[in-house]
DNA sequence: GCAAAAGTGTTACAATTACACCCATGC
DNA sequence: GCATGGGTGTAATTGTAACACTTTTGC
């Protein structure tokens, strides 16, 4: 095989993996210990295989952070080309989101935590404006898909929901409106369990799932809907 | 520069243009005159150069096959990875979402034309679905951002950007409701300009404009709106 | 005058938000 | 009992769709 270096290029797959840690929507993050960025912190992710597809790359990459059965949602985000983003010499980038739902804890490396995403460390490279168009692309996504499936534990209350919902937004939700518009859609089912009141009492919190734990969409037209025809 | 084949890859971008030509929703596609897929029609594109950004790229292969200046917005899609979506040989493609006003009538070469994506000819390589790709983005973003003015010509009347919406979006639009819904949202703005009718009469048509000629998201959250604080 | 196309007024409908009020439990 | 969190009923608000009607022109 003849090799024109001018025209390949190295091609690594980067994960914003988002979950809702202690009421605040963070991003999985692990300490550089090499040259570059000595010290910063850089999404999860690593070069592409020979005969890999991308989504292929990033869930094997991740597999390494995280564990892969934890990403209850995986998208991807965009391709960075920006000659300069690596120091070392040019290295196309193509972002994935990743969602965790809150409450599962997996283990992690020891390089490797969880940091809210309005409150990043410093990142190596390109990767806190990467991890911000992973929020923006959540942020769009909530509201009018059933993308919070992959946000939220199994089964969940609506107040953690509720939770849940903020963090992501980044602005109150009101627990009476959520429960009502994702009732109305369709999207939640109560099942017929109740949770207990914390000590500081309150009446029980009725249990609800998602429906489908897939990626719907909601709310296609928000304007100029088709007719009933 | 040692040169490891294994772990670098040809990189090409290819163009979803589209356009609403004679009230259909079509995209820019050329006719292969050589191997693979001999006269099959491909999106126009190119392999990204040494020190090139993406949308660079695509803008300079575009150039050959539609004057640069007609298109009014371009946007990045997606990167597909199949290693076997080229018979040749491995190459990723980034695709970008390109659009060209209707009235708008650029010159093309001999081996490429416009063709109604609800009735695409046989393609080459995956290009077919990434045209399907690309329509669906115009759609759902048809609905909460200006996407519009980039299918519309600089002036318009109400009935032409009807027609316009139309097509895009797949389905009939009203003209009362068209109208209302974009100059309540404040993106189209009158001219004090109208329209003599045609032959077979009609009151003359008033002529707008969008008041702004960029993406703008007037939609941003279709459910659980942050509240007036 | 009549047909055709454009545009306006009004009503109807749907979705979402706001808020008052009732419910169930722990202490 | 009463504070606390959970949940329901109902109204207010907003946004969109539907449709009748008026306006302005060509013939």
């Amino acid at each position: 095989m003849r090799c024109v270096a001018e025209t390949r290029y190295p091609h690594e797959v980067l994960g914003v993996v988002l979950s809702v840690r202690d009421g605040r929507l963070s991003a999985l993050l692990w300490r550089r210990a090499e040259k570059p960025f000595v010290g910063r912190w850089a999404l999860p992710g690593g070069i592409l295989g020979a005969d890999e597809r991308l989504g292929t790359a990033v869930a094997r990459h991740l597999a390494r952070k995280v564990d892969i059965q934890e990403i209850a949602h995986l998208e991807q985000l965009e391709t960075r080309s920006d000659p300069k983003r690596d120091p070392r010499g040019r290295v196309l980038a193509t972002a994935y989101l990743g969602l965790v739902p809150a409450g599962a804890e997996p283990d992690l490396p020891d390089d490797t935590a969880w940091h809210p995403v309005d409150a990043l460390p410093r990142t190596a490279f390109d990767h806190g404006s990467i991890a911000e168009s992973g929020r923006a692309r959540l942020r769009a996504k909530l509201s009018y898909t059933t993308i919070g499936y992959a946000l939220a534990p199994d089964t969940f209350t609506i107040s953690q929901l509720r939770d849940i919902y903020g963090a992501a937004l980044g602005h109150e939700v009101s627990a009476t409106n959520l429960q009502r518009v994702l009732l109305r859609r369709g999207v939640l089912v109560p099942t017929n369990s109740t949770v207990a009141p914390t000590r500081s009492g309150g009446r029980p919190a009725a249990v609800y799932r998602f429906r489908d734990r897939n990626l719907l969409v909601t709310n296609e037209f928000a304007a100029f809907r088709p007719g009933p025809a």
